[in-house]
DNA sequence: ATGAAAGCGCTAACAC
DNA sequence: GTGTTAGCGCTTTCAT
């Protein structure tokens, strides 16, 4: 009885088809079957004819795991995002994913939601997992953890800033372009006392929307006072505080800029909670542009950062690094462009004539108007 | 040169440290490595210690691809949802994926779009990565796609309804509950005329929160004219539509019930749009309780079905398909339940006395009140 | 053009 | 208690 047992069959779940059913079925040896699934041109046209028909009746499926053992490349991609719970990243997950897909890679995805533990655990997963890469588009992330996955000499994708190493690009995004965009457009509009919540100044990217805002302004020979520039979070509940003690202030500002679009939301209904219109009293621009924003009360103007855009060049950066034969193996840094979409959240600013003017004609209202 | 050659090293990346590595570092053998990182009780505490020196010196990772290959097991688990970019989807990911990790699972996400070919390959690339369960929590799915996956004999999970088969565990929402608690709360405050916007009808899970909607209606002895169930598709822009159908009619109802919340967000939308008020003109309830809805400008009443909730019972209840000593194997139906969460959505219907009096007194705002 | 065979990193049976 | 060893399913030499 010990001699003819082969397969000791402990495993939970039956084996599959493998290569070898398909073999023996086709007539072949497993190597012709390997060749033919891989499109190896030398394979006789008849054999593997018979090959594919051994394949489809059997409804073979090659064995990921087996083929990433032995090729070591495992053909998925890692996605590190801040939070999916923040729309606009299941908007880049959902490109990413597609783009991936499309060149026959697999997506891990996983959010950090700012904790340092949690972004640790799941850098171990993923590499456990041995993706060929990852991007981390959290917009920022702690330095030493950064370190963690730049030893490895492994594909990575930063935004905005990272490492200068030979793995490692980056997506430089244009914030300049649009926020000097949404800044010039509330001025030209009449506003002069413009104000900026923040994302978590921990993050690089969020230092540089700010940044590119204060810019903006003094362009236009604009100061920003320190009580209108207010540090958010990202979030909903973020923008309502920090709209509120912009509120709470003196000198209330004609407009506000946002570091992202769910801060806008935030914002917005900080306003509609303390009766302030928007935009009669109050303009607010957010950045981002996801989907939502049309679709708030009232439609959201905003600094449009294309998803489509970001993902496009996140899963070509990665590429770059992982493939040996890509075209632009020694691309570091990937643009990326931003663009105002203006809503019905702005408007003239309260008290002047053109304001006074469209209130009366009553043709654009704002929520709460009294 | 050829006798001597044992690495052909023809691999893309630098072979990481191996469990070889460690048990030499250690002095042990490979068995030996294996068993403490398993946490075998047999190993000598001593041996075990040096290992774990040489694995943290080494920064040795177990490479999962193997571990699977031998034991058959991926410890990956597939969740497919409908849509990524809906809300409720991230949030529902998002507690699927803690539950999992927590649990040593890693998760593969796929989002189908409602497209049948998308959801193909979405299983095919799931059953081909060799996941050991997937949760499909779609609220509906074809009939024949559901073969596809029930003939490999495969752990499964659906939502509401599915075939009824050992391997298959169904989360049974009991949408009566929360549905009925919001009708009971527009009738209390003296709606008689409420309509319902529905999802996807070829959706079984729309399908059973229309007609817990109907049974809720006919228990209070009211009635829904046909052209007051109007039939959308859960997102924004359905719900615009579907309200703006509601909206031509003769009958304009009081109050409306939505299918979900992103309908709910559209239908607020589509009343914006055109100068009604909610909730003075017409009342409006969603269905999810995304994180979203207590942030819209009124803040949505809405019935809340938990994410947790819904994630706790899907995860558990692969577990129970996945391991064989899981407590619960042979349970089969997963219950989910709902309930109403009052905000600002929904007031006394206009024209009633409360109505009169509230709006005199300025306590209760909607938005577009003129 | 095809097949035989080595071996990817690991687990688990078996021998000691 | 520990080591030796046989595969898991596949790709890729190398020999034919």
């Amino acid at each position: 009885m010990s001699a003819l047992r082969k397969k000791p069959q402990n495993r939970l779940r039956p084996a599959a088809i493998s290569i070898r059913d398909v073999a023996r079925r086709a007539g072949v040896s497993i190597a012709t079957v390997s060749r033919t699934v891989n499109g190896i041109a030398t394979v006789d046209p008849q054999l593997a004819l018979q090959v594919w028909r051994a394949i489809e009746e059997l409804g073979y499926l090659p064995n990921t795991q087996a083929r990433a053992l032995v090729s070591g490349r495992s053909r998925m991609l890692g996605l590190i995002v801040s939070e999916i719970t923040n729309p606009f990243f299941p908007e880049l997950v959902q490109e990413f994913e597609n783009l991936a897909v499309a060149q026959g890679y697999e997506v891990l995805i996983g959010s950090t939601n700012y904790e340092t533990a949690r972004t640790e655990s799941l850098i171990r997963r993923m590499l456990q997992r041995k993706v060929d890469g990852i991007a981390v588009m959290t917009f920022g992330i702690e330095e030493d953890l950064v370190q963690k996955l730049v030893d490895r000499e492994f594909p990575l994708v930063f935004v905005d800033a990272g490492p200068n190493l030979p793995n490692i690009r980056i997506l430089k995004v244009n914030y300049g372009e649009g926020i000097r965009q949404a800044v010039q457009h509330l001025a030209a509009l009449g506003h002069r006392s413009i104000a900026f919540i923040s994302g978590p100044l921990r993050l690089r990217s969020a230092v540089a929307r700010r940044d590119a805002f204060v810019k903006s302004m003094s362009e236009l020979g604009l100061t920003t006072p320190t009580q209108h520039i207010v540090e958010g979070d990202h979030t909903m509940e973020g923008g309502i505080a920090a709209m509120e003690s912009l509120i709470s202030l003196n000198e209330l500002p004609t407009a506000v800029l946002c570091s992202n679009d769910m801060t806008a939301i935030g914002a917005l209904h900080a306003l509609y909670k303390t009766t302030h219109g928007v935009p009669r009293d109050i303009s607010v621009v957010g950045f981002d542009d996801i989907h939502l924003a049309q679709f708030m009360l009232p439609p959201l103007t905003t600094v449009q950062m294309s998803c489509k855009d970001l993902a496009v060049a996140a899963v070509e950066a990665l590429r770059a690094g992982i493939e040996r034969d890509h075209p632009k193996i020694m691309q570091k840094e990937w643009p990326v462009s931003t663009r105002l979409v203006v809503r019905r959240s702005t408007a003239f600013p309260r008290g002047t004539l053109p304001a006074l003017v469209e209130g009366a004609a009553g043709k654009r209202r704002g929520i709460n108007a009294k």
